[in-house]
RNA sequence: CGGGAUGUAGCGUAGCCCGGUAUCGCGCCACAUUUGGGAUGUGGAGGCCGCAGGUUCGAAUCCUGCCAUCCCGACCA
């Protein structure tokens, strides 16, 4: 165990906390609720956004950006929108502070707002009342934007990455001439929110759709991806929405088709915030520390010198700028950790501690013998290998070292859901083997929300593609045509 | 928003019951010896004891009020 860490069997929320503090990705600030990422944890996010960003460009959509602050009527549109949100809205009233007179700062009661404005927990209606001015015809549909912005939403309870009153997200807005091709744009979404996930941060996940108590504010249809946490409590990984006419009616956003009839746009939304951090996390690190997937990895490779003599340094440090050169051509981002302040054995607890999937250990002997020490991060195992060829033999490890993790997390999914026919399991398994619960369900929100009142399970996701079969659903015994993802949750 | 806990050096803490200007460890700085798994020694720096009142000759300690953070619940990405 690394110094300073709790066992994650021990205190998993505690491990969580500590790991995110000590690997320093972020900490605490003086707002309640809200936190500094660091900068090493910043630049896993920057790798995130760089990937999605691509990924998002190349399905056509473009990024434009819209204000943090939206007017209250805009608000009041959408219905069931207000009602998901107006409990959790930060709200300006006032644009000015003053001196009172005692040397305090306050609020400048003469400079209250004509109209208030709510700092945007998502950017649905803004977004909604500009599109209204871009759409006239078919021919200005598809609409596809994304922005990258940062989000508030004043939650009771708040968590490191997981839930803080204000976060990091893209929030993707389309608008379309076709139900069918708003329906089929939420779901390219869930299937590139689904790749990234699994084969880039290396966390399985379960497409599905949420049932209507689960759906977004506002919507008709809300798809998600699921992934299923080392303690067997599920996270929501991200989301995309059908809104179907909801947002053009709130907001009057007609087109002409071809026939010249007017008629309403469709919609969607889709969205994955900084809570990927802490499913990134959760799904793969131990005691000792992190344990990144290479792909997001800020640094995949160390080297850590081992020497005496300054004369040794030396020898190492043409060695290791030779195959630094050589790894930058194969994109392999590397770093050289020659400080003399540090002894290598506590650089090898730091990298650990950081999840640096690889190092290299390089001394005097190595120097001698034309080898190297390789460590890897996610088996914690040691190897001693040639110095000709590393470069590939590294390119390979990360490589391995990817396939692996995701395979562990798989492993680790697969051995945690389970499908339960008697409530009674159902109750017992949330107790002492927690993991995604595949049962009959009769389908009605009364008993979803009954079954969450009394073991505080909800249902994640129906499964897309889901196979059915004939069943009694486990509380009421009434039938039931497909099981249902159960777990608690995040 | 309810319940619980905590606030003392950058971090973790002792002291509080029983009032006398603060303990220890890590970290930090300097020097030396070290360097293949979190080095050792010696010397040193660092404190509005969360904030504001009150009691007292005297408050980290007692009293009142406030603030903040964390944990657990209800609400949520």
């Amino acid at each position: 165990m690394s110094k300073g860490i709790i066992s994650k069997d021990e205190d998993y929320s505690q491990w969580f906390n500590d790991l995110v503090i000590k690997a320093d990705l972020a900490e605490y600030s003086p707002v309640r609720g809200c936190m500094i990422i660091k900068p090493y944890g910043y630049s896993i996010w920057e790798k995130i956004q760089a990937v999605l960003d691509k990924m998002f460009k190349e399905t056509g959509h473009s990024n434009a950006y819209f204000p943090l602050f939206i007017p209250k009527s805009f608000f009041s549109k959408e219905a069931s929108h207000v009602d998901g949100f107006a409990k959790e809205c930060a709200v300006v009233t006032h644009y000015r502070l003053k001196n009172d007179g005692n040397g305090n700062i306050i609020v400048d009661e003469d400079a209250k707002l004509e109209e208030e404005l709510i700092v945007r927990p998502t950017s649905e209606t803004i977004i909604w009342h500009t599109y209204k001015g871009w759409i006239q015809s078919y021919r200005d549909l598809p609409l596809l934007i994304n922005q990258w912005a940062n989000v508030v939403r004043w939650e009771m309870r708040t968590r490191l990455f997981l839930r803080t009153t204000e976060f990091l997200w893209q929030e993707g807005h389309t608008a379309h001439a076709t139900q069918q091709e708003a329906i089929a744009e939420a779901e390219l979404m869930l299937d590139v929110y689904a790749d990234f996930v699994e084969n880039w941060m290396a966390v399985p996940v379960v497409k599905g759709r949420k049932t209507p108590n689960e759906r977004f504010a506002g919507a008709l249809d809300t798809y998600c991806i699921e992934a299923l946490m080392q303690d067997g409590k599920a996270l929501q990984a991200g989301t995309s929405h059908f809104l179907g006419q909801n947002f053009a009616k709130a907001f009057d956003v007609k087109f002409s088709d071809k026939e010249n009839k007017l008629d309403y746009v469709w919609a969607t939304s889709w969205g994955v915030s900084t809570r990927l951090m802490g499913a990134l996390i959760m799904s793969h690190s131990d005691d000792a520390g992190l344990v990144l997937p290479p792909m997001l990895a800020p640094i995949q490779v160390v080297v850590v010198p081992i020497y005496k003599h300054d004369e040794e340094l030396e020898n190492i440090s043409a060695y290791v700028k030779g195959l630094t050169t050589e790894l930058r051509k194969k994109n392999i981002t590397i770093k050289f950790d020659n400080r003399d302040t540090q002894r290598p054995g506590f650089k090898f607890a730091e990298y650990e501690l950081k999840g640096v999937p690889l190092r290299v250990a390089i001394g005097s002997r190595d120097m001698q013998n034309a080898t190297v020490e390789l460590a890897r991060r996610d088996t914690r195992t040691k190897e001693t290998v040639a110095q000709e060829g590393l470069a590939e033999h590294i390119e390979k490890l990360l490589e391995e070292i990817q396939q692996n993790i995701f395979k562990k997390a798989s492993t680790f999914t697969t051995e945690n859901t389970v499908e339960v026919d008697t409530y009674d399991e159902f109750k017992r398994l949330l107790d002492e083997k927690p993991g995604f619960l595949s049962a009959h369900w009769d389908g009605t929100p009364e008993t979803e929300q009954q079954i969450k009142d009394e073991t505080k399970a909800t249902i994640r996701c129906i499964p897309l593609n889901n196979k059915l079969e004939a069943g009694k659903c486990i509380l009421t015994g009434k039938p039931s045509t497909q099981r249902v993802l159960f777990a608690r949750a995040y």
